[in-house]
Formats: C-alpha cells, sequence, structure tokens
DNA sequence: TTATTTGATGATCTGAGATCATGGAGGAGA
DNA sequence: TCTCCTCCATGATCTCAGATCATCAAATAA
C-alpha cells in the first residue's frame, strides 16, 4: 500500500498533526494552506479514510487519525536521527561487532589500547550472539566464529579454538586435585559449569568427554548453567566449579594463574575466531587501522 | 537535515540498495535507470557522502550507505505496517488501555463478555504501568487511576480506591484468626504482602497502616513483594499471606469467599478508576458501544 | 459589528523529477 | 578476440503532481 502513497505526504501531515492548523503548517513546511489541505484530502482518498474532523475551522483527529500521526511522528524521529552520521564535522565511527564472550574476554581491552591510539576514531561494539547480527553488513568488521569461510567476510584467523577444563587455584586445593594427573573420570564427578550455546556448532561440556579417546562412562550433568559464557568463566575464577575455557579468550587467566587447566585432554574443534573484513567494499582508513591493530601481537 | 531532502528520495534509495541495480530499481519503481541514478546522485550531494561506490558497472554501498540502507529499510517497513488499518475491508478495531491489576482482575473477562456480542469488533487491550502510555491518545478508550480530573480524556468513575487488608479462609483457618474482631496490631504481626507501585499516589501497606485513627507501634515489614498487583492478589488467594485489597478490583473474589476482609478498618484514598473516553474527538460506535458495555452493571 | 483567521475549492502555474538518446565500461558468449 | 548485451552517467528536453492564486464560507477575536 505505501507504493501508492507519496511518501512526502506523510511530512505534511506530521505537520498538520502537531500544529493541529493548516495555515501554520504550511509556513512551517513553506508551502501554502491550501497545498496542506489538498495533501491531507489527498491522503485521505489514499487511504480511504478520514484522519481529521473539520468543524469550521476547527479540526480534530481521528482515532485512526491519531495513531497514523503518532507512527509518522516516530517514523520522521527515526529517520531524522538516522542522518545524524552525515552531518558535517564528525568524528569517525567504526563499528565493530562480536560475540558477548569475545567481546567481554579478548576485545574490550584491545579496543581501549586502540582508542588510546587513535583518539579522532569513534568505535562502536555491537555485541550479539545472535549469528544475523554479528554478520550484518552494517557492521565494519566482525569476528565471527567459523571454520575460516564466509561468503560476504575475508576472515583472518585470530585464534583457533581449544577446548579445555579448567578451574581455579581455590577450588583445586579445596578438592585436594592433582591438576596435572587428573583424569577425565575424576573431573566428570566435579561440578561442572556449562553455558548456553547460540551456536550449532559449539561444543558443550557433554560432547567434549564425548569427543575424548576414551570417554568417561559417567552421566555428565553439570550443575550450573549460565546464559554467557563470560558468566560461567566468572563463576569458574570464583571457585564454583569447573569450566570449559577457550584457550584463546582465557590466555590471560591461564597466564596469570587465575585458571589452571586440568589434566591433559584438548580438544580442538575446527572452529575458531576470525577478524572479518568485508568482502565487496573496502575499509575506511579508521577500520583499516583497527584491522591491523587487532592482528597485531597474534 | 530530513526537512532539505525529498522523503521519495529514501524510496529510491532503498530500491537501488534491494537490487545494487539501478536498472532494476527502476524497472521495481516504474521510473527510468537514468531517474535512479538522478536520484542517488541528489541524494548523496545532500548528505555529503557517497553511499555507493562505483566500479564500472559494479556497485557496493560504502559502510555509511550500508547502515543508511538499514534504516532506511526499517523505516519503509514500518510505515507500510502502519498502514496495515487502512487496508480495506478489515473489521473495526477499537483500542484501550488499563493497567496490569486492572487489566487482570476487571477489565479482562468484561471485554470478554462484549467480544462475545460484538463479533464484527476486535479488542485491542494495551497492558501497561506506565502512566504516560496509559493517557495515551492513541487509544480510543483507557483507565485511569486518578481523581477524576484529566486534561484530555472525560473521565467516568467505575470504582472508588477503598484499600482494605483481605486473605484467604485457609489462611485465616491456620492462623486461628477472628476476622471481624481482629485489631490492626494483630493485623500487622502477620504476614504482609506488598506489589510495587508505578504511580507515586498508590498507597503502599505501610501507608495504610500509618493513615489509620491509632496506627500500631510495630515496624511494618512485608514478607513478600510483588512486581503487580495481580500477583499480590494472586499469593494471599493462595493462602501465602495478607495483602492489601482494592475493593472494587476483588470485588469478585470477596462475593466467592476466596478472599475475606480482615478487620473493620478501610481507607479511602480520594483516587479510583476512571473509563475515560477522549475529549477533543469523537468516539467510532464500535468504541462508544464498549463505553457503554463497561459503565454497565455499575 | 467588524476584522481576522482558518479550511475548501476552481482555475491556473511551475520546476523537481522524469524521459530520451547516447556514450563509456565491463561481462558473457561464440 | 570479437560481438552483443547490460549497466551507469549525463546533456538536452519534457511534464504533471504539486504548488499558487483568488475567492468563499464559517468561526473566532477584538
Amino acid at each position: 500500500m505505501l507504493d501508492r502513497i507519496p511518501l512526502e505526504a506523510f511530512r505534511v501531515y506530521d505537520a498538520a498533526c502537531r500544529f493541529m492548523n493548516f495555515s501554520r503548517a504550511g509556513r512551517e513546511l513553506h508551502i501554502t494552506q491550501a497545498a496542506v489541505s489538498r495533501r491531507i484530502q489527498r491522503l485521505e482518498e489514499q487511504l480511504g479514510t478520514k484522519l481529521f474532523t473539520r468543524r469550521g475551522r476547527n479540526l480534530a483527529l481521528t482515532p485512526q487519525g491519531e495513531r497514523l500521526a503518532q507512527r509518522v511522528r516516530a517514523t520522521l524521529e527515526y529517520l531524522e536521527e538516522s542522518l545524524e552520521p552525515f552531518r558535517g564535522g564528525g568524528s569517525e565511527t567504526i563499528s565493530i561487532a562480536a560475540s558477548g564472550s569475545v567481546s567481554h574476554l579478548w576485545l574490550a581491552k584491545r579496543l581501549k589500547d586502540f582508542d588510546n591510539g587513535n583518539p579522532s576514531v569513534s568505535v562502536r561494539l555491537l555485541t550479539t550472539d545472535a549469528p544475523s547480527e554479528l554478520a550484518s553488513e552494517a557492521n565494519d568488521l566482525v569476528i565471527l566464529y567459523s571454520t575460516g569461510e564466509h561468503l560476504r567476510w575475508n576472515l583472518t584467523p585470530l585464534m583457533k579454538e581449544v577446548l579445555l577444563p579448567v578451574a581455579s587455584p581455590d577450588f583445586i586445593d579445596k578438592h585436594r586435585l592433582d591438576p596435572v594427573a587428573i583424569s577425565p573420570d575424576e573431573i566428570a564427578r566435579l561440578d561442572l559449569i556449562d553455558y548456553e550455546r547460540f551456536n550449532a556448532h559449539w561444543i558443550s561440556f557433554r560432547q567434549w568427554f564425548a569427543r575424548l579417546p576414551t570417554p568417561p562412562k559417567a552421566r555428565i550433568t553439570p550443575r550450573l548453567s549460565f546464559s554467557t559464557y563470560a558468566l560461567a568463566v566468572d563463576a569458574a575464577l570464583r571457585g564454583d566449579g569447573v569450566t570449559l575455557g577457550s584457550i584463546g579468550l582465557i590466555a590471560d587467566q591461564l597466564a596469570s594463574g587465575a585458571l589452571m587447566e586440568l589434566g591433559s585432554q584438548r580438544l580442538e574443534t575446527g572452529y575458531g575466531y576470525h577478524l572479518g573484513m568485508p568482502r565487496y567494499r573496502s575499509l575506511t582508513p579508521g577500520a583499516a587501522r583497527l584491522h591491523q591493530h587487532l592482528l597485531s601481537g597474534l
């Protein structure tokens, strides 16, 4: 239905509704009162409904008119806001998307470093676990959990996914564990911490055990489950149990000793995190610098 | 900035982005490829930014172009959806707004009765506790918690707010209470159930006690607190404790004996629930019928 | 009562947006 | 490699949706 209505009519309608006065609406829009009257009349014809009631020179909106007015106003405000980035003189803004875990455990501190060295560039981090939002071409850069192939993004590996059970030193002491010699069977009997998987390819604790050379016979039942990977890691850091860590995301915690690997079994999944730049368009200078920054130190 | 850009340009831009082909965009919009080219060029001039990069006959969106495209698409979809009510042949739809408690305890069953007698009218109940949404003129009718005065709504009283402590018969038996003779001091020592107040004028349990002729000296500390009034009433019905009931909203429960009044103290707050019709526009036939229906039986 | 303002409308005007024709560039197919 | 086709850009020209002008009737303000 919208294709048969000139969009400009909604601007006229909006002004008419805001002022409840066609003459003032016309002055606001720099057209005559007669033009406003025509446009409103034409819009009512096209919609098949009266939007205003007229009593002499008094206007009132019909219920449908009122509802449409609110939506039209919201539309114009949204569109006006959408043009903000085109106002002259603003600094460059880069948009990068990453999942919650990557954002929290890996990316945020690197963006901080980038920020310090690039004061004229603003960075907008979109943190989401929705695959479609992650890969949206509205972003300048993305970090995707992938095998390395993507139709619309050129991907560069950041870190392979290597999954290993980890726990805090406190938890290890409390349960008198030998972190080096501990067997998968022993790990399976501990308090396990899992998290939601938004990507069908993500490996749960149960699947991790299942893929071992000699899987434990015990039923794997995690005691705690969190909505995000970062929350699960936080719980492990607190000493609440054993979680499954992705080596690249918890590198700092392993290096500092805040988390310790349990046993010697690691699983390479064939997946990993990749930094993506758009395949069919070039990067802005600031986005190119961020891309370079994130790849350095690997 | 939007006032200097013809809105129709966004429709052309949207089509160009969807097809990434000015010729096809033109065919879709029933204009020539040259017209599309001109409109895009003019839009880029007005925004001061390239939206597309051209390499030979290949188009690609710039990052800003991509972001704008998403917003323009969202805008047009929203506007298209806003016109749904104007499509021919639909039945009449009435919109009524009421708070959660009124919706749940009073209004829902009355709308059901109205529905049964008016099959050609659809009713849309907006349940919200936000005062601005409640009083929005986008609604055909509203039920407002008020003293009876409002600038934009003509209010008719539905029920006065009379607050009284109530509990279930089970709870009363279990605590060997005398519901008639029980004193406020004794009530204050029971398990009290309270709920969130979205309106500054709502009376909490503590305030109810404070306004008694001889307020109890004990500190009022409700054991349970719920996010909605209806949840609090449900808890009282289950026998979880004593809640503060508004007599009009729990009339059915009092009549059936599912809830019983404790003591003889009641507080009239000067507020009440009122049915509002718009002050400055007339009701549709269906809305007028619903208005009449809600006032009947009082 | 008079003056002013507002919305509606018949008659007429007009310029933003459209088309036409053409050129250059790139891709597909033979 | 050549030919044909499709696409985007652009100079010249056209056109009709949207605008104005002038006027009337009705309502409000002074």
